[in-house]
DNA sequence: AAAAAAACAGTCAAATATGCTTTTTATTTT
DNA sequence: AAAATAAAAAGCATATTTGACTGTTTTTTT
């Protein structure tokens, strides 16, 4: 039994013997184990996705799992979680990288369209679906959905300035953004036609680009007229 | 046993006795099955949508169903069928009925968006949701689908003759409605808040008439080229 | 070095969902 | 009226999934 001792010095920068290095591999137990979660999110949709799925597809054994996580619900908890910091920092990542040589508003079309191809955000939505139905579940991921939007709508706030004091024209801006790029995002996981989406992004950056010169308009109200007047 | 003859008077107008009666009967029966199939997906999501279930919503008997439909598939496979017949109906006869009176572009969105806020196209989003992860639902779902969209743009293109060889110029506006308002009616079911909606629904019909409007333009390339610029 | 605590693995029983079989009842045909 | 056929109900067998229990190994503390 002498060589337990002998075989700790080979490992990463923090190794066996040092305190801290249980919690630690604890730590990063949970995250694989969550992690396998989401994919199985993604893989087989939230009502098939079983804890031994999950626990499968992280390759630790239930027992192992359940030590870390009692039972699902906890399990499921911490995966949506897990999973809303990883979107919010996602976004953060996304939005604040924007080269500021190229066209702010395309690329942040076209950054926000990567993500909602991410699994992260197919993983999101998937969940969301399925809380339509599932009480227990929007009382975990309604919470986070609502986090997220207000997230989404500061840090846009924030990250485009040329928006700032535009009032009702960036709501409308933003929600045009939102549901359309939502429906488009949805649509396009059944249906592979890069070049319609593209198509209607473009027409969406031209859309923004016209509701952005209206608010420095000299008449603003004219133009909000313009866009929402009720008769043609 | 002699009573049984007697009791045969006192049904519809096709009574017990006369040829065809038991056949109806069926039907009926299945009818009611398929609509009480329909019922718990929108209540429960498809994945927690059971036989069981499904016969307890209909209000026959377990076995009665099995009589009807032998196994869940030949049951979900029907259900589909039925749901797809009764969009495509309810979809013609909204868009059939729009009133020449009224605006027509505002007429058409307004009843598009009954459309979507109605269970029948809940159920069926719902089954076009379980099917990404789900080959065997797909291949029942997928079809429909695709059958569905292309009614609904050739409907589209018969009850609007004013979008008559506008071309590309149609596609885009047949997109940008499709993606936005099923964009607007997944988040609506989530968070309620009409108003919301209805300012988007008024911007889309602004849009829609202002690129019919460009359609009809003397030179209609520079109008596509108004809308789709690469820049701005 | 020994004791205590934590991490992990394997097994089992209860609950649920599905498909099949048998029995009973009702309807049609001869 | 009797036989044949169809419909409906009930029960059973098998699969899956989940949560709980038990034992073993590894790590930390004394």
């Amino acid at each position: 039994m002498e060589h337990a001792r002998a075989e700790r010095a080979d490992t990463g920068s923090t190794g066996p013997g040092q305190p801290g290095w249980q919690a630690e591999k604890s730590a990063q137990m949970r995250q694989q184990i969550l992690e396998a979660a989401i994919r199985c999110f993604v893989k087989l949709g939230y009502a098939r996705t079983t804890t031994t799925e999950i626990a499968q597809e992280a390759g630790v054994s239930r027992g192992a799992m359940v030590h870390h996580f009692s039972n699902k619900e906890r399990l499921i908890t911490a995966a949506v979680a897990h999973l809303h910091h990883r979107r919010v920092a996602s976004f953060r990542d996304a939005i604040a990288n924007i080269d500021p040589k190229t066209d702010r508003q395309t690329e942040g079309i076209e950054r926000y369209w990567d993500l909602l191809s991410d699994p992260t955000f197919i993983a999101f939505h998937e969940l969301t679906f399925a809380a339509r139905t599932d009480p227990t579940l929007e009382a975990i991921v309604g919470p986070a959905v609502r986090e997220f939007e207000a997230e989404w709508y500061a840090q846009a706030k924030r990250s485009f300035p040329e928006w700032a004091d535009t009032g009702r024209l960036f709501d409308l801006a933003m929600d045009l953004t939102q549901f359309l790029m939502e429906g488009m995002a949805i649509h396009s996981m059944m249906d592979d036609d890069p070049a319609r989406y593209q198509r209607l992004r473009r027409y969406l950056v031209n859309r923004l680009k016209e509701i952005l010169a209206a608010a420095h308009d000299p008449d603003p109200d004219a133009a909000v007229g313009r866009f929402l007047a009720d008769d043609g």
